[in-house]
RNA sequence: GGGCCCGUAGCUCAGCUGGUUAGAGCAGUCCGCUCAUAACGGAUUGGUCGCAGGUUCGAGUCCUGCCGGGCCUACCA
């Protein structure tokens, strides 16, 4: 029995999600961990929502609440919504919890003692109207260089062009449009990360079977310009873990926090800290700490393409930094943009689909099957309601739902609800069974690559098998001469549809146990061969037609859908 | 500006270290079936593999240049 442990990228606490997050990093996450958990592997599957910075502050604001109040309501409403699309995490934590904030002090303390930190006196600009430091995208002014009336501290959006906020002309705040603006100096903390380049580029190079598109972008940073550089570590706010050297106070640094990049990923193993004091686990450190069992854990983690500095290096140099046994990362499986009908979904503008919006509309398993079957791997992908209106209806309702549809109504109309007896299974079914196990090996082997399209492709190949199967046995017209035959062809039919209620949970959880629950056989174990696993339904075994597993999705429906979302979020 | 990724049938995509007539699903067309959500099965149409050079006995696959799309570029997270 192997262990695995996977972490999805947390999402930010500021606001719903759109399709586009949950592809990228929760629902692929998902897909492996129920895969290994129905594999019989032991799965710790962690995730959280990340609280701390200043766009949480900033919305707390807006929504007119304390940010304490405004996280905890918005972690409950993300937690409910991930509960709504069937993920199965272990624990769905907060980076803004106690057991969080005390690792990421102690990290702090370590990379300390180990001269990883260096204290740097730097200028932020300081607004006296919102009584805050603003960083540099918060500031707005007309740009130096093209005269673009809404350039961004960090950049002109205009001309691109990269900018310093003292460059701006007429500089204001973008959060109460305050001129009354003032620079000051501050000292911040930076971690390092340069004198660590050379441990995190070997470490890097030898991941030869990571996407590209993960180890390109690390070696991007490892390599561009003068080489990874230092990274701030500490911001000039309210919201956040308080710095301290571990227990300690960090004279000079009593009014700031850690950044939320330092914090959030460190909540993945704080994560781990949470599930057990919430009671669902025993042991934390056996998963995170290498000296205390975690030596035989493999760790995957999951995110979209702008995470992925933070996790390939960023991270990585805080564990390595720290000089203790905490588990690295094994694999980083990383995704590029779905876009949505030309365009990219977004959050800030409103545009696509939300989670809260999806699930209103369709039962969470047509959008995971779609989701994952088109999911961003090589390239970024689209969203269309006219593809998703035609595969979901082709791939769920017409190869996989009908399939259940056609052989459990023949079966009671001709035998009853119960599994018939007689016959036996000859060379049809012999090759039937050979197909399906290169089929079904296959589809593992893609699984364990965390190779998602084509796992969600030779899934739909199974399922297509027994609709070619059916069509060339004919139980029908063999019922006529041969009721006992056609009994043997609806026997093992209807084991193809508990077989199928397995296999396709990681993609399809309610559907799939739909199919278990009408065979009679909720608690399927993963086949060791397809031949085995067709005998699980025995004769005289009762079972119950279930409704249609997946309802079309009609073409009023879909041009209502696309009308309704095609604008801006309400 | 720099870097990276992508560009293969109408659409969505496979094609590992270069090797027989370039594949799959969807859509289209034809045939078959009638158990089923008018679903299913079979067959079939369709590509000068972005463009131009080059290396090679041989290139979708390697090299160079160009065109088009996307992403990243370190204080949003």
């Amino acid at each position: 029995m192997k262990r695995i442990l996977i972490t999805s990228a947390i999402p930010y606490i500021n606001g719903i999600k759109h399709l586009g997050n949950l592809v990228g990093s929760q629902l692929p996450a998902d897909l492996f961990a129920r895969y290994h958990r129905a594999r019989g592997n032991e799965v710790l599957f962690l995730c959280a929502t990340d609280e701390h910075g200043t766009p949480a502050e900033l919305a707390a604001a807006k929504a007119g609440k304390p940010v304490a109040d405004y996280c905890a309501e918005m972690h409950a409403v993300q937690a409910k919504i991930a509960e709504g699309f069937s993920l199965s995490f272990d624990h769905f934590g907060r980076s803004s919890s106690q057991q969080n904030k005390e690792l990421t002090q102690h990290f702090a303390g370590r990379l300390a003692e180990q001269n990883l930190i260096s204290e740097v006196d730097e200028q932020q600009v300081y607004s006296h109207t919102d009584g805050r430091f603003l960083p540099d995208r918060y500031i707005e002014g007309t740009c130096p260089n093209c005269n673009y009336d809404k350039a961004r501290g960090d950049q002109c959006e205009n001309c691109t062009k990269q900018l310093d906020p003292i460059d701006l002309i007429n500089p204001r705040s973008a959060v109460s449009g305050s001129t009354d603006l003032e620079v000051r100096n501050t000292r911040h903390l930076y971690l390092k990360q340069s004198s660590l380049r050379d441990t995190l580029n070997a470490w890097i190079s030898e991941k030869t079977d990571w996407p590209i598109l993960t180890t390109s972008i690390a070696k991007k940073w490892l390599n561009d310009g003068d080489g990874l550089q230092d990274r701030g570590i500490t911001r000039d706010l309210d919201w956040g873990v308080p710095v301290r050297k571990g227990g300690a106070a960090w004279p000079g640094m009593e009014d700031k926090v850690f950044y939320v990049w330092f914090d959030a990923p460190i909540e993945y193993i704080a994560c781990a800290r949470e599930w057990v004091d919430a009671g669902k686990g025993t042991d934390w450190e056996r998963w995170w700490r290498t000296d205390k069992g975690a030596d035989d854990v493999s760790y995957y983690q999951f995110m979209g393409k702008d995470n992925v500095p933070f996790h390939t290096l960023s991270f990585p140099a805080t564990i390595l930094g720290s000089g203790e046994p905490w588990k690295l990362v094994d694999y980083i499986k990383s995704f590029n943009y779905l876009n949505y009908d030309g365009g990219q979904f977004s959050t800030s503008q409103g545009r696509g689909i939300f989670m809260d919006q999806a699930l209103e509309i369709l039962a969470p398993d047509y959008w995971r099957w779609w989701l994952l079957s088109h999911a961003p791997e090589t390239s970024d992908s689209e969203f269309t309601w006219i593809k998703f209106q035609a595969d979901v209806n082709k791939d769920l309702s017409d190869v996989l739902g009908n399939f259940v549809s056609r052989v459990t109504k023949f079966c009671r109309s001709k035998f009853g609800e119960t599994v018939p007896a007689g016959g036996n299974y000859g060379p049809r079914e012999k090759t039937l069974i050979a197909d399906l196990q290169i089929r079904v090996q296959s589809y593992q082997t893609h699984m364990e690559a965390v190779d998602v399209r084509k796992s969600a492709a030779e899934l739909r190949a199974i399922w297509a098998l027994g609709n070619e199967y059916l069509q060339a046995a004919e139980p029908w017209a063999v019922f006529k001469t041969d009721p006992d035959s056609a009994a043997a062809i609806v026997r093992i039919s209807l084991n193809l549809i508990a077989l199928y209620g397995q296999l396709s949970a990681p993609f399809i959880p309610d559907a799939a146990s739909t199919m278990r629950a009408a065979m009679g056989r909720p608690d399927l174990q993963w086949p060791n061969t397809v031949e085995t696993a067709l005998d699980r339904c025995e004769a005289g075994d009762a079972f119950t037609v279930p409704e249609n597993l997946f309802s079309k999705i009609t073409d009023e429906q879909r041009e209502e859908w696309s009308v309704r979302f095609s604008g801006i979020r309400s």
